[in-house]
DNA sequence: AAATTCTCCTGAAGGC
DNA sequence: TGCCTTCAGGAGAATT
């Protein structure tokens, strides 16, 4: 499932194939993703220099002058640079041609989404109101503490909230969580700011493994030029219950917590 | 306001 | 072999 690595992978696989190019085609298969594929993109990029891609939480901004396209790969989506004459596979939505290659889109599950935005993609609805970049000198243990101040939700719903900051989905959630020895379910506001700085360097270093090892492929995802990512062998929690905690030995457990399936070792977590 | 529940969708896995 | 059920999950929308 792509959480921040993953799209941060995808990125850096893809710009320096694209950057600078101008786009020769737009083919549209499916516009039936989270929301309608605008009809128009076509007429609106051919012919147009992409500029530029960038990301901003979970979402891959390609700039034009003119505007941005948005892409999200919601939970099943990849991108990946082919040969133009490629032929489709099934689930393969939406492609944007550059010359003799082509950026595909497949998305399974379909809970991706293609947009455009014509004024300034940050402005979006979309991501107006995001927290900081996980990886960013704006987020910190304090901006954790501050926020969590009065609340009630469990700590791990809190920080999957794209509000309080971007890019931790589940997976690293978890994996966050049991590095910095606090359990899941632990009401957010009954955390001290000692070990919410704990949390975030955890989040930094859980989130900055798993891009060094191109991501954490379960299922879909794929690194733009088709190879897996590695970082789910490296994965502590994530998926192991049952098996030992290797801290302790303890076996790992499983439990619904805020409707997400949470790994955790309750002797380590606390 | 904050917390919880519902929703989209397909494929994998398990039961019979 | 095959059909049915259940589960997984990003994140906005709806509801409590």
């Amino acid at each position: 499932m792509p959480e921040l690595p993953e799209v941060e992978t995808t990125r850096r696989g893809i710009a320096p194939l694209i950057e600078g190019r101008r786009v020769s085609a737009v083919v549209i298969r499916e516009s039936r993703l989270r929301w309608p594929v605008p009809e128009r993109l076509p007429e609106l990029l051919s012919g147009r220099k992409l500029l530029q891609v960038t990301r901003r939480a979970k979402y891959l901004l390609l700039r034009f002058t003119h505007g941005t396209l948005i892409l999200h790969l919601g939970m099943s989506g990849s991108l990946r640079v082919v040969p133009a004459n490629t032929p489709p596979a099934r689930h393969d939505h939406f492609d944007l041609l550059f010359g003799d290659w082509c950026l595909r889109l497949r998305d399974p599950r379909r809970f991706g989404a293609v947009l455009w935005m014509e004024e300034d993609s940050l402005l979006h609805p979309l991501l107006r109101s995001l927290g900081p970049e996980p990886l960013s000198t704006q987020f910190h243990g304090a901006h954790l503490h501050r926020l969590s101040r009065g609340r009630r939700i469990a700590v791990k719903p809190f920080l999957m909230d794209g509000r309080v900051v971007v890019g931790v989905g589940n997976i690293y959630a978890n994996e966050a969580l049991f590095q910095a020895g606090i359990h899941p379910a632990r009401a957010c506001g009954r955390i001290s700011e000692r070990r919410y700085e704990r949390l975030a360097e955890a989040v930094k270093a859980v989130l900055q493994a798993a891009i060094d090892q191109g991501g954490t492929t379960l299922q879909d995802f794929r690194q733009a030029d088709g190879n897996p990512g590695y970082f789910a062998q490296e994965l502590q929690v994530y998926g192991r219950a049952g098996q030992p905690c290797p801290h302790c030995g303890n076996p790992i457990r499983q439990r619904t917590i805020g409707q997400r399936s949470s790994y955790y070792c309750g002797r380590c977590q606390r």
